[in-house]
DNA sequence: GCCTGTGAAGCTATTCACAGCT
DNA sequence: AGCTGTGAATAGCTTCACAGGC
């Protein structure tokens, strides 16, 4: 539906209490919380929207308008507060607290994917993963408990997983996220290289790698130009 | 600089010979590449618009539109020849011939990202691979060789490497980036957990799992909408 | 003076809709 | 009847530019 008055320009009419913001938006966000906790760590209080701008390679512009869709207002002397936008950024992305996430496939991938969480809290928790595999159920691999495939549903009921990420061969991708899906999953990242068709009522995002290898490689042969790199 | 006519529309003025598109076009097409390939092996001599919309999940208009700029033209009775446009996609994205591509950092991720290139062939070919791990230089892993990162200028020149892969720790990246695209490297791929400042003139894509993540458990906690996720 | 917050303008991408072909 | 190719319309995103505050 469209929006009518100026005022009511923030969102969409059906009235959710929570936020919801473009894609992109989401995106930068995810990015500028994780600049801000260095720039906590560091010891600054404050920082400025062109602060933001040069560490992520966006624009100072596209950064307050980001900014002002999660609601947090700074201070024209001061900028903003380091530590409150994070905590901002955090309650919108998270809500009160971060999700639950699963791991399906423990394979090279998956081992890769949990290796690059370990240790890091970004707004999901891997709880659990699984695999068919015998011999990796019950293991401990990268701090992350592996389970049966079959204990699939019992699981994302009892730790009240909302997210998947799957990382199984090409031929069984199909079947985990539907298998997800009913398990009542609301979000995949699928790293299997096939496109997958999202189950209804399940937000889906395709990690493909073969895609992105294409467009740098074809972006390298015209005399690349493009996002950062100037010129 | 603006367009001015309508015929001249195609392409921006620098008059190069070989083209360029719109970066969400060029994910696509290499999509619709990796369809028509299964297509072509499953036996079918053509493709309908419709076809490749519902398999990729996009719309009609859409892959028409993308088909548009490789400048390949179907036919109103059959459709597109599947090997055709194969070909055709092949010599938009690729060129003459596949690029050349290197890996740096080979422990966790980095094997992850060998194994998943293995037996696919894309535009790009993993021709090298790159450690400070003495334990690896020397050794072939998943089909690839690696050498020390010291070799890499070398390398690079002579493989005539213009992609590079990076999978090093998150420390590393911004040096190794560096360094590759000093060897020679157009286009770069990072999948360290660090946004990279794109070197003047490569083409950088950052391969940032946690925005990804984020963004997908975003949307699992809010009714879920998007994408491909119907209602 | 330099910053934030934000309407308005400018772009880019997608979808519509239909002429032309078979 | 159903498809492609494509101008025109729409929707979505980013940048500009400036009012208002410190």
């Amino acid at each position: 539906m469209k929006v009518i008055t100026v005022d009511a320009l923030e969102w969409p009419d059906d009235a959710e209490p929570m936020p919801s913001a473009p894609e992109k938006t989401l995106e930068r966000l995810s990015l500028y919380r994780r600049l801000l906790v260095t720039i906590v760590s560091d010891g600054r209080r404050h920082v400025h929207s062109h602060d933001l701008a040069s560490l992520s390679g966006f624009t100072a512009a596209q950064v307050r308008r980001d900014l002002m869709v999660v609601g947090y207002t700074g201070n024209p002397a001061r900028g903003y507060s380091a530590e409150g936008l994070v905590e901002a950024i955090g309650t919108f992305l998270d809500g009160p607290e971060p999700e639950a996430a699963a791991l399906v496939g423990v394979g090279n991938l998956g081992r890769a994917i949990l290796a690059y969480f370990l240790g890091r809290r970004p707004g999901a928790r891997l709880v659990a993963a699984f695999d068919i595999d015998p011999a990796k159920v019950g293991r401990v691999i990268q701090g992350c408990r592996c389970y049966s495939i079959e204990e699939v549903e019992r699981r994302v009921h009892d730790h009240g997983i909302r997210v998947g990420l799957i990382a199984v061969p090409a031929n069984a991708a199909a079947g985990v996220a539907d298998r997800l899906a009913r398990a009542g999953v609301r979000g995949l990242l699928n790293f299997a290289p096939v496109p997958l068709r999202a189950p209804a009522g399940v937000y889906l995002e395709q990690m493909d790698m073969t895609t992105w290898l294409e467009k740098v490689a074809c972006f390298a042969r015209n005399e690349a130009i493009g996002k950062d790199g100037n010129q």
